[in-house]
RNA sequence: GGGGCGUUAGCUCAGUGGUAGAGCAUUCGGCUUUUAACCGACUGGUCGAAGGUUCAAAUCCUUCACGCCCCA
């Protein structure tokens, strides 16, 4: 954007005008009026008062907001002022305002801030009403808002410029709140079972705890590499071994991974550590938080989502990936689904590449991800993942081929993904000799071997269970967003080109 | 990475080869209970960028940029 008037609109510089008026008249940017009331607050105070009752009462309130509605009639005006509350009506009357303040008043624009004080009472249809006796000009608004009706309806603008998205559009700033809900019931929930939040870093030396492509930045004075973390995992369960039993973070994480409508570079986790539990009684707590979350949020325990409804007022449904492959795969033979060689011809007639060194666990994930994932609408625990594909899961006890790992889905989504930890440091350091193995063969998303992290399990993990759960995806799904970048305050774009 | 759709006034959108439009906003005038206020008049555009086809391009073609959606 420039800065020489003469580029900018019309509309523009003519508000340029109005505020080089303003300077000379005096500050142009005042800051010393005071509100003494929220709209919402006057609309609920005063909810039950009829005019009469209110002109008796003659109840004085000084109010502020953005002049979102600007109505002239001659000698008498109606403002909507909207602050963080909602909207407020005011009524200006020339004659009840001191000299030339109304004549002024008139030059003013849809979208400059301003403050108005007097006595409140009801319009003929009812509206609760400021009739002013001051009203300021406290901020001068050099940009034309979108058009009223409409609003902001260009998605570009809307993510780009989300500042105008928020005056503008209700609709945004409830999902914003939504949001903040959500997090602050999880952090209720949490803090009222005695967990105690927790930062770690978002630098790290080691990538690690999770399986994903990192960012990569540059410490200049240390001249030293540093990866942006993919999870915070191994700080966490670092954090138990030194006796916080129940820990969490909610923070964010970074992949450097494509862009789409459920993925942005950066996003946030919710993860958590207890101690003493393990993967079911994280399935239990993840159940009973999000039960309680809907009816918390939304007033209902029924979610409705781009055209589908999904129950949380009930037990949700559990399933194996082996009982999920079989079910999307009916033709597929059950004795032969840990057979490598006969999972890699499943895969190939799927048309999902197979790599010399994927194992059966692999690419039985592979199959689940093509054919079963997008099938799990209703909010189902899938379990038993397999081994080779769950580096930091403890083995099952029966079975070691599979782990006592779970993943959470909705609608066909990953929403979140625990396990009872591998807290065997010898198996530890097994899994991550392994992960180098599959990085040195090509794999960019495999773990490097953590010493420090085994040096932490061999002064004793104790048993533990942890979780992560995507916290944007659990906002679109609370608030019927079809994008993440609707529930992301600003989401990643490319750059925009200012000539 | 591939495919589809889009980009026209500050905003929301029309305009499929022949003089760039509407509503809202702005500006001016009127109006002391409006609710997308209303009435009247006016103003506002390198039609995303560059190149090409054509007597003539917002419109057809090519490339690029940005966005949205789907697929990998």
């Amino acid at each position: 954007m420039t800065d020489k008037p003469q580029d900018e609109s019309k509309l523009i510089a003519e508000r340029r005008r109005k505020l080089d008026a303003l300077r000379v008249d005096g500050n142009a940017y005042p800051n010393d009026f005071r509100r003494n009331a929220t709209a919402d607050e006057l609309l609920t105070t005063f909810a039950d008062h009829t005019d009469e009752t209110l002109r008796a009462e003659n109840v004085q309130v000084a109010v502020v907001g953005r002049m979102m509605a600007k109505r002239v009639m001659g000698k008498a005006s109606f403002i909507k002022l909207q602050d963080r509350s909602g909207q407020i009506q005011v009524r200006l009357e020339r004659d009840h305002l001191a000299e030339g303040v109304y004549a002024a008043f008139k030059k003013w624009d849809v979208g400059d801030i301003v403050g108005a004080s007097g006595a409140l009472f009801r319009t003929q249809t009812g509206e609760l009403t400021v009739l002013a006796d001051e009203v300021r000009l406290l901020t001068k608004s050099l940009r034309p808002l979108p058009e009223k009706f409409h609003g902001l309806a260009d998605q570009e603008t809307r993510y780009r410029q989300r500042y105008v998205d928020l005056i503008v559009n209700e609709e945004s700033r409830k999902v914003f709140r939504t949001r903040s809900a959500i997090i602050a019931y999880i952090r209720a929930f949490l803090d009222a079972q005695d967990y105690l939040e927790v930062e770690t870093p978002m630098m790290q030396v080691t990538k690690g705890g999770a399986v994903a492509r990192p960012f990569t930045t540059h410490h200049n004075a240390l001249d030293m590499s540093l990866f942006l973390r993919i999870a915070p995992e191994l700080n966490l369960k670092r954090l138990v071994v030194g006796g916080f039993e129940r820990v969490y973070e909610i923070n964010r994480n970074f992949r450097n991974e494509g862009v789409s409508t459920q993925h942005n570079p950066e996003f946030t986790m919710l993860e958590l550590y207890r101690a003493y539990a393990d993967y079911e009684d994280l399935i239990e707590m993840l159940e009973a938080l999000l039960h309680g979350m809907a009816e918390s949020i939304l007033g209902t325990t029924v979610v409705r989502y781009q055209g589908e409804e999904f129950n949380f007022g009930e037990r949700f449904a559990r399933m194996t990936v082996e009982e999920v492959v079989r079910k999307y795969n009916p033709d597929l033979d059950p004795a032969r689904i840990r057979d490598r060689g006969y999972l890699a011809g499943i895969c190939k007639k799927l048309g999902v590449a197979v790599r010399d060194n994927d194992g059966a666990g692999k690419l039985q994930i592979e199959i689940f991800d093509k054919t079963g994932e997008h099938e799990l609408r209703q909010p189902t625990f899938i379990t038993q993942y397999p081994t080779e594909v769950s580096p930091l899961s403890r083995r099952n006890d029966a079975d070691p081929f599979v782990t006592d790992r779970f993943e959470f889905f909705i609608g066909g989504r990953e929403i979140a993904n625990g396990f009872s930890e591998l807290n065997d440091p010898e198996d530890q350091a097994e899994r991550f000799r392994e992960q180098v193995a599959i990085a040195a063969a090509g794999d960019d998303e495999a773990m490097a071997f953590d010493h420090d992290y085994i040096r932490a399990l061999e002064y004793g993990l104790p048993p533990t269970a942890g979780i992560g759960v995507g916290i944007d995806r659990l906002v679109m799904l609370l608030t019927d967003s079809p994008s993440i970048r609707d529930v992301l305050l600003f989401p990643h774009m490319r750059p925009e080109v200012f000539d």
